[in-house]
RNA sequence: GCCCCCAUCGUCUAGAGGCCCAGGACACCGCCCUUUCAAGGCGGCGGCACGGGUUCGAAUCCCGUUGGGGGCACCA
């Protein structure tokens, strides 16, 4: 135990996005590398914005990325008194009044003593802010008003640290102020440059798939996406860049690294990232993964080899149905049949022979069986690009794809004979 | 308009006065490997916003300018 307390305070009024996470995670870290608590605290002090399914579906989110927390989590709408207690408190040292606004609303607002000031930034110098006029504390629908409710709970529930977006800094400037007014003691703030979009903008839903759900459907792990979202604002002193999940990051993690600038989302260095976590998955449990995602089964009995030829061009794991096809999909011979040698009779009609009876175990001995390929046409004086592009043509029907192996350990023996039967047929214009 | 923050390749960043005529990663280009695409290896393109200081010496410190961003709600 490091005493130290952070919290994570997110409003049910959407969906958790890029800039949520990546702040749910930067406080996630900060408390994981020096084993303090991480509070989980449910800001619905709108009680008009904030459903309950979004708060249920942050929960889902957060988990999936394996953000989990310690205490929590803690409704705004259910702290009602400790709120009434600090208002009183406030009321009584005559900061406040009553005022009623353009629309007839009656609330309840604070007066600051002073209007200027300065807080302490981990990550600045020290902010200086000035001209804070009076703020609602006290809507008139008798809920708290966000400023306020920050205040009171961060201070009642003991938060040492508070790591938010730098577009938090004027609400600091404001907070800072009711923390005076309080004599509650100032938690460390450390406000993270926002993200910003491709334009130049803060990231918000019309940059497209912002939200992890989206992220989550369009098939990125979890770990690239937390693995991305570190490197936004941090880094490793020796430039560390791989990281195979939270713990690694955890243990590295260093606050003192974290960076103050605003940061643009790069989803094609996302897309990298997704893209290498997927190839060190390994087959198995990139398998297990890839089932919500396929459309049709993986081939019986072929699964591994499968999942194994599709890895090597997935980017995100929602392409396996489309690379699965490309392998299993129909064959149209006339599509091809043009392009052929006519070396490739000669290698039809022996593949195919070579192929009866046989039987693929696994991805190796397909390798093995292409390599014996090679060996004869090698004795034939056949070229490996015409031995290997014909079958590519007849077993896929295309120019591209993952390596011969592969092809037959996928389709299998019985099939790949056929396919090449067929192209062999259409070769000789039967 | 007012308050505040930020400023190194297109993007994420290293750099806490000499190790930097600036290093890494993504993207892009080329080469190698390879039946092909991808991956991988190698190489290339590309940046300290500008102007003043301080200093023997500045990407690094100070001031200003410019640029970008955030905030100015009974939304959080």
């Amino acid at each position: 135990m490091s005493g130290v307390r952070v919290r994570f305070a997110p409003s049910p009024t959407g969906l958790l996005h890029i800039g949520g996470a990546r702040t749910a995670l930067f406080n996630y870290l900060f408390v994981r590398h020096q084993e303090g608590d991480l509070v989980f605290r449910i800001e619905d002090t709108d009680r008009e914005r904030s459903k309950a399914e979004f708060e249920q579906a942050q929960l889902e989110d957060l988990e999936w990325l394996g953000l989990s927390f310690n205490e929590g989590p803690y409704r705004q709408s259910e702290r009602g008194q400790v709120y009434e207690r600090a208002v009183k408190r406030l009321v009584d040292s005559g900061l406040t009044y009553e005022s009623t606004d353009k629309a007839g609303r009656r609330a309840l607002y604070f007066r600051p003593p002073e209007r200027s000031g300065s807080f302490v930034d981990g990550l600045r110098k020290g902010v200086t802010f000035g001209g804070v006029e009076d703020f609602v504390i006290l809507k008139s629908d008798g809920n708290p008003s966000y400023n306020f409710a920050v205040v009171v709970d961060d201070a009642d529930m003991g938060i040492t640290h508070v790591i938010r977006g730098e577009e938090h800094l004027s609400n600091t400037a404001r907070q800072s102020l009711l923390y005076r007014a309080l004599g509650a003691e100032e938690p460390r703030f450390i406000h993270l440059g926002v993200i910003l979009g491709p334009d130049g903008k803060k990231l918000s839903k019309r940059h497209g798939a912002a939200s992890i759900a989206d992220y989550r459907e369009e098939g990125y792990l979890p770990e690239a996406l937390v693995n991305y979202l570190a490197l936004l604002g941090w880094n490793h002193p020796e430039g560390k860049e791989e990281y195979s999940g939270l713990d690694e990051i955890a243990r590295d993690f260093d606050p003192s690294r974290l960076g103050s600038s605003p940061a643009t989302f790069d989803p094609d260095r996302l897309l990298f990232f997704n893209a290498s976590h997927i190839r060190r998955l390994p087959a198995g449990e990139l398998q297990r993964r890839l089932e919500p995602f396929l459309d049709e089964p993986l081939p019986r009995g072929r699964e591994r080899a499968s999942v194994e030829a599709m890895r090597e061009e997935m980017r995100t794991l929602s392409e396996a149905p489309r690379l699965l096809r490309e392998i299993t999909g129909p064959v149209d011979p006339s599509a091809f049949v043009e392009e052929l040698s006519d070396s490739s009779d000669e290698v039809f009609a022996h593949v195919a022979a070579e192929l009866e009876g046989r039987k693929f175990g696994d991805v190796e001995e397909a390798r093995g069986f292409v390599k014996s390929l090679r060996a004869w046409a090698k004795e034939r004086e056949i070229k490996t690009r015409d031995l290997l592009h014909p079958l590519r043509l007849a077993l896929t029907g295309k120019n591209r794809g993952p390596e011969m192996a592969y092809l037959f350990a996928v389709l299998g023996a019985d099939e790949a004979r056929g396919r090449i039967v067929r192209a062999g047929e259409a070769r000789l214009g039967l």
